[in-house]
DNA sequence: TAGTGGTCTAGACCACCTG
DNA sequence: AGGTGGTCTAGACCACTAG
């Protein structure tokens, strides 16, 4: 049973995204959708603050609530903290193409230095490698690196890796919800390596994106490491003052 | 006369940064904190949840609130949304190194068909058009153009694009605080002409920033696209569930 | 069981915008 | 003046974690 404001939130998105006002248009009041939702003020702007958040609508103070225009797109657009949940590339995008996994590696590995500090864990201690390349409707488009907690997810069947979702296995069998993703985002080049996993050339423009995942009782479970090919992807970050 | 929660938040902000408390450690519950700043739950926890999206903080149901680990920084970080107002690049970077602008043009222009969608003004009307490259410590590291709405500011001294803050300059002349921004970040090559400009080799990665930035009056003033060398910025992005 | 964060109510007053 | 969002109070109950 979600929070009464994650409703709110969703059914509102539902009319906007059905166009049952024109962009640029006023919405009702806070006090109006209060009312008819049944629920105080306060819980119904956490659900509009978090819409205004995601970019569907605009608060102005005296004015009222406005809907954007909605972001046309010829590129995906990587997880920008905007939806309620972490999904994971797999889920992330799963309704939108025909998205596939070829596994590279897969081993247990001792956690190194930078790993160890990632995933709060001893150095040393013993994690999943997982390397995977990603493909969108049959083409690579990142290499992804992941090092992934054994002690959250001891056995990880190789099926999950190359047809299913990873967050969504973890999210069932510790049934704990992912609650927190911190990512630092860089430009580089393709060297040879990753070039050759993705067939580009080398020189190519990646978008690298590094951070940890973790579940919602705090334990970090994955660090990893994507390396985007620069021109099928891009970040979206909405920024709201206050 | 900021909101308490904001100050609150700054003073928590302050003492986590003092080493008040160990990286790790429990800070007092939301009950203790909300009696301590003599405020209710719900105004600490607004407090709380700012400084959970900063980083500085995790909370955990059931557990408490933990100091995080301070990131480690060797290259500069973007502006991520994470702090109370967008500060601009001057703003932002001049606490921490010597920063200087040079101006490249600054003409006005008729706005296109995509500067006009972005400033939510007619197609044609002129705006002011301003290239300038951005140096850090003398190092010239990023390429900016900027379209800016001339209903907003009718003129911008040169002065202020090559020594001061735009931003600073326009919530002090308009009086209206800056609310909104919002961005796309991709990945791409410098090519000749920018790599000319900061006297880098083309073909180099760089980090595209492309932004509306708006009043809190929901006016659009500044549509820009940054080109920034990918060896000196990084962008960080906190996702924080539910 | 006691303590923690997560959610929600039913008010209130303020600051801002428009006619 | 009247409507809008922004903030805040003083409670309440729930869900989760620990000993």
């Amino acid at each position: 049973m979600a929070a009464r404001y994650i409703q709110i939130k969703n059914a509102i998105k539902k009319q906007i995204l059905s166009n049952t006002w024109q962009v640029g248009e006023k919405i009702p009041s806070e006090r109006e959708l209060a009312a008819e939702h049944g629920v105080t003020r306060v819980t119904l702007q956490k659900a509009m603050h978090m819409l205004e958040q995601e970019g569907l609508i605009e608060r102005i103070h005296g004015k009222g609530m406005f809907v954007t225009r909605a972001i046309e797109d010829d590129v995906f657009m990587l997880n920008d903290g905007t939806s309620d949940s972490v999904q994971g590339f797999s889920r992330e995008f799963r309704e939108q193409a025909k998205i596939s996994s070829r596994l590279i590696c897969h081993q247990l590995l001792p956690a190194d230095k930078t790993v160890s500090r990632h995933l709060e864990i001893n150095e040393g201690e013993p994690v999943h490698f997982i390397r995977r390349v990603r493909l969108i409707d049959g083409e690579p488009v990142l290499v992804e690196d992941s090092w992934i907690n054994r002690s959250v997810i001891p056995v990880i069947p190789s099926k999950i890796l190359e047809e299913g979702s990873l967050y969504e296995y973890i999210e069932h069998t510790t049934s704990k919800k992912i609650k927190f993703y911190s990512s630092v985002i860089e430009g580089d080049l393709f060297g040879d390596e990753l070039a050759g996993l993705l067939s580009i050339q080398p020189g190519r423009p990646m978008l690298k994106v590094s951070g940890v995942t973790k579940l919602e009782d705090g334990t970090a479970f994955n660090y990893s490491f994507s390396y985007n090919r620069a021109d099928k992807f891009k970040i979206k970050n909405n920024w709201v003052g206050k």
